[in-house]
DNA sequence: CAGTATCCAAATAGATACTG
DNA sequence: CAGTATCTATTTGGATACTG
């Protein structure tokens, strides 16, 4: 037992920084969208939804929206005719890169496909 | 653009493994318990539930089962009295390791702690 | 093109009480 | 000790229609 009361293993101070990480991560589209900013440098609110595909206008806006709040990603607005929108990594995000590829390929080893 | 049809970026292929991967470990308590099990090796129903701190019965033991089902812990009942049961991870769990110590890392690094 | 506004459905999580 | 059974609350996600 610590100092201040644990028994073993993780302490307080061990969880909370992963709980915060999969509070943002955690959401169904969330990971997709950084898989593909990753891959892409920068795209358009309507380039982000084909990709993705099956994700409606408001989940992905919401979403975008989630994940440049938590310094993620950033928007950038083109001024042309009509209105033009780049979504980007910041490196904060960009950093999820090993994360991300960590876990495809855990997934692709230890995760049954279902087709 | 692809013989399939892609633009670029991430294929249908790319995109699978990881919407799979957080299915598993999109909910709430997944990636906490996987953590918690990661330092201990083996532990009981209460023991996990005390480490966690917040989590329900009924919760704890949906999620267990959730991880168990995607086989990445083991249940095994030690027959005494009354009836011990204990969890710990399979290879493929345990194989998730640098993923959520690096998780655990880049929060540290790039989430603001709420506190 | 890049969204909002509504409304609705489904999935998840939590509280509480009880059991082998 | 290790759960299950209920019931409720909250959170998410989705469909559709409309706008600057």
């Amino acid at each position: 037992m610590t100092a201040n009361g644990e028994t073993a293993g993780v302490d307080a101070d061990g969880r909370r920084p992963l709980r915060r990480a999969t509070t943002i991560l955690g959401k169904k589209w969330h990971p997709l969208l950084i898989q593909t900013l990753l891959a892409e440098e920068s795209l358009g609110f309507n380039d982000i939804k084909a990709e993705i595909g099956g994700i409606s206008d408001k989940v992905l806006s919401e979403s975008l929206a989630d994940l440049q709040d938590a310094g993620l990603i950033v928007r950038e607005i083109v001024e042309e005719q009509p209105v033009r929108v780049n979504y980007s990594l910041t490196p904060a995000g960009r950093e999820l890169e090993p994360i991300i590829e960590g876990l495809e390929r855990w997934s692709q080893t230890h995760l049954a496909d279902a087709s």
